[in-house]
DNA sequence: CGGTAGATCTCGCCC
DNA sequence: GGGCGAGGTCTACCG
């Protein structure tokens, strides 16, 4: 099968899977895609269905047991996760509007402004940093995960910054972990720390400064400005 | 307006915002809620649409600009929120389907299995942590957040129990705060740590051991069979 | 309103 | 496939 199938439908929902949910009935819209996966969604909420099920998966369209039934439910839907033990059951009290439409495949999303981003430009502006800093590498990797950037400072010391889009107190956790690790490097050591993020919380600054750790907030659109044009996405 | 449109259209979308986002010019289904939130979804991926903007929000429909309507562009559709500048500019080059449905209010996902669930069932429970435990309280307030659960071990000794579904690293993290701030009050000192979930990955339980914390693997489908059947959501 | 933490997170990368 | 981190995270809850 191809293309996505739109039903709306009076309906009840239960999941069974790594939870259980019911959804009691109610006119919804159901979306069926080409990998079987579905989606139920109601006017309202956000981009979150109210319950779905996730690809690949398998619908099966049965008649209702007589329980069913006889409590007026017309066709049962089995949509079953194809790995895993997931299931969706949806109860179809009534079937309101069916239509089916064949979009082809999508050349899908480009983005700009990510943390990929951000730690690409700060890469080529290191002397945000500071006068004299030079850049090691991006993804510096150690065993429990990579250091967004390692850098040198103008006396030679090495420097290991952690860049976040909005600075949480998890990034000032994930930073002192590394820094840990680091400073366990004797040809390393000593290594200290740089907090960088477009905005940085309160406790998150708290945190850092307790832990010796410096914090610096970028301007992304400033970043951007000084980034050579052609190398935009749009 | 009340209810879903439903649109299928050839279509091209920017979004400008935290970030920056393009879609290139393909078919795509437009779905249009009453609170004026618009979901982009191509026939694949999983339940989050391609593009989006959150409610509230208003859609305004133009005549394309010459530029645009000189490369085939129909109608403009500006989709802005309403408490941000986020906002979303779609291009429809071409309407190939169109419905509008009513779907009413909807009654709501009731959930069974989540990590408050699991806490109520804990806490029951206390007993599954050693004999002689005792429950002082769930949700125990911290200046730095809410300890799941609080208990006394046979003896006489504070117990702070982090629980999750899934028990990552960043939870044994958030429970060594709890227990440093803890064991900072004298009346309260000294307090252990018991990190308790459904399943432990070997680098939290490593991380766990290495900071003196148990670790407790909890059986959710054991501990709700011992649970009142009355008490079950359904 | 900000801070904290959960989520059927999803998604993407790299080992 | 598992592990890890980002996300326009979103969402609920509590101060």
């Amino acid at each position: 099968m191809q293309g996505v199938r739109l039903v709306i439908a009076r309906c009840s929902v239960d999941y069974i899977g790594r939870l259980r949910a019911h959804l009691p009935l109610a006119t919804r819209l159901l979306m069926v895609k080409a990998d079987g996966s579905v989606l139920i969604h109601s006017d309202g909420g956000s981009y979150k269905p109210l319950n779905w099920m996730s690809p690949p998966a398998t619908l099966r369209v049965t008649a209702p047991d007589q329980a069913d039934a006889l409590l007026g439910v017309a066709e049962t839907w089995n949509v079953q996760h194809t790995k895993s033990d997931d299931r969706l059951v949806i109860s179809i009290y009534e079937h309101l509007h069916e239509s089916s439409h064949d979009l082809g495949v999508d050349p899908g999303l480009v983005k700009d402004g990510v943390e990929a981003d951000l730690q690409r430009l700060l890469a080529e502006q290191i002397t945000l940093l500071g006068e004299g800093f030079s850049l090691i590498r991006r993804e510096y990797m150690t065993a429990i995960g990579p250091v967004d950037i390692l850098a040198r400072d103008s006396r030679g010391a090495t420097v290991a910054i952690e860049l976040k889009r909005r600075g949480d107190i998890d990034g000032v956790e994930q930073l002192t972990r590394y820094l840990e690790l680091l400073n366990r490097d004797p040809l390393m050591s000593p290594v200290r720390g740089v907090f960088a993020a477009q905005q940085i919380k309160p406790q998150a600054r708290v945190l850092a400064q307790d832990r010796g750790i410096d914090c610096l907030t970028l301007d992304y659109d400033a970043m951007r400005g000084v980034d050579d044009v052609d190398s935009r996405l749009f």
